[in-house]
DNA sequence: CCGGCGACTGACTGGTCAGTCAACCAGTCG
DNA sequence: CGACTGGTTGACTGACCAGTCAGTCGCCGG
């Protein structure tokens, strides 16, 4: 901890280039557009990062590991399973609004990406689906939800729910507000938990 | 009607390409590999289209304009909101059941990409989350759905349940054999619906 | 004051690939 | 049978860009 270089430059080129994959998106982006952005010669960013892909496995592993880390905690705790769920949609949530080019670039250029970077993550990615389908179980084991929904099947629609959220605010279809993101969470958390119940349906 | 040509080149170019993007992803192919795929010469491919992101154009519009004609098909038929949502979700499904590659490319290349072909067809991916608000928005005033709830929300996160099942078909994160399409529908659908139901929640 | 280390620079290269184009060939019509 | 039309061919080119590398600069330790 002794020092800390004035001027992170590994942090700027990440940062940087969180800004051009967000705007331009990462096939259409050059690494001159990261290293003029990022203010530092085109080379240097070969000093610090392998490849262009590099640098967006860095973001997404970042972000995505604090995810992960986010989930397990929460579901450590001693909470009903539909507030758990809540947590997991907040972080999710959270993280877009503090941000949003960050998570654009994650849900555009990883999450959904079958070819090339979804299937690189494809292992961390499909953490995060097991552990919400584990939430989801515990909630059958425990009698709060009906048991007649495959909890993998679930925790897919859970997630792509909250995913499709984030879509609709980047692609500006829906209003994406200060009070909108808590609205929205609200909504789809208390109507998807609200069919997962077990008072509804069955046993 | 008269004269069909005994080999549709387009359309021949079109199913190639499909398999190669598929196969391969948009950006990581070459314009020779659909040639190839297709068995046409390179240059043949310019001569039906102008370049290779109007192939992926043409695929997505042909298939998204019928998805938008079923969801509209649908919607004016007297059914039950819950009946309608099932057709649209059934849709979907049997588009993915039908021609996996071709959802694929669409799900993976055109629906999420941000830049690039989703800003294209911004207009035609709208006009579906639309009308599925609009049917969630009916069902509201007829009293089937709770209305705490803001349809062009409710049709995001509808979407986005839908799609991300897709998508765990395409990962193969999920079990996709022929029974499953069908349970996996039922399932999203009675869950969805089950918590946007009035008697569950209130006015 | 010197020598060396490592952050930093940016011109350059090698390879890739979208899109062009001039020529070819199979029908068809006069 | 010869001219014309339009589908078809694939070698070629021009642009682009990821990644390299030879070298500069400033700092620190001796």
């Amino acid at each position: 901890m002794a020092k800390a270089p004035p001027t992170d430059r590994r942090r700027q080129i990440l940062d940087a280039a969180v800004r051009v994959f967000a705007r331009q998106g990462f096939h259409a982006c050059r690494v001159s557009d990261i290293a003029d952005e990022a203010g530092v010669a085109y080379g240097l960013v070969y000093h610090y990062f392998k490849s262009k892909e590099q640098i967006l496995g860095e973001l997404f592993s970042e972000r995505w590991s604090l995810l992960l880390a986010a989930i397990e905690e929460t579901d450590s705790e001693a909470l009903a399973p539909r507030e758990k769920l809540d947590r997991v949609a907040r972080f999710i949530i959270d993280s877009y609004r503090h941000d949003p080019e960050l998570m654009k670039v994650i849900i555009v250029e990883v999450t959904r990406a079958a070819n090339s970077f979804g299937r690189t993550h494809l292992a961390e990615i499909r953490r995060a689906y097991e552990m919400i389908a584990k939430i989801v179980r515990d909630g059958q084991d425990s009698g709060a939800f009906r048991d007649d929904v495959d909890p993998d099947i679930a925790s897919m629609w859970f997630y792509g729910a909250i995913e499709q959220l984030l879509s609709g605010w980047v692609f500006e279809l829906i209003p994406g507000g200060e009070g909108d993101f808590d609205r929205a969470r609200a909504m789809v958390v208390e109507t998807l938990c609200g069919g997962l119940d077990r008072r509804n349906g069955n046993s």
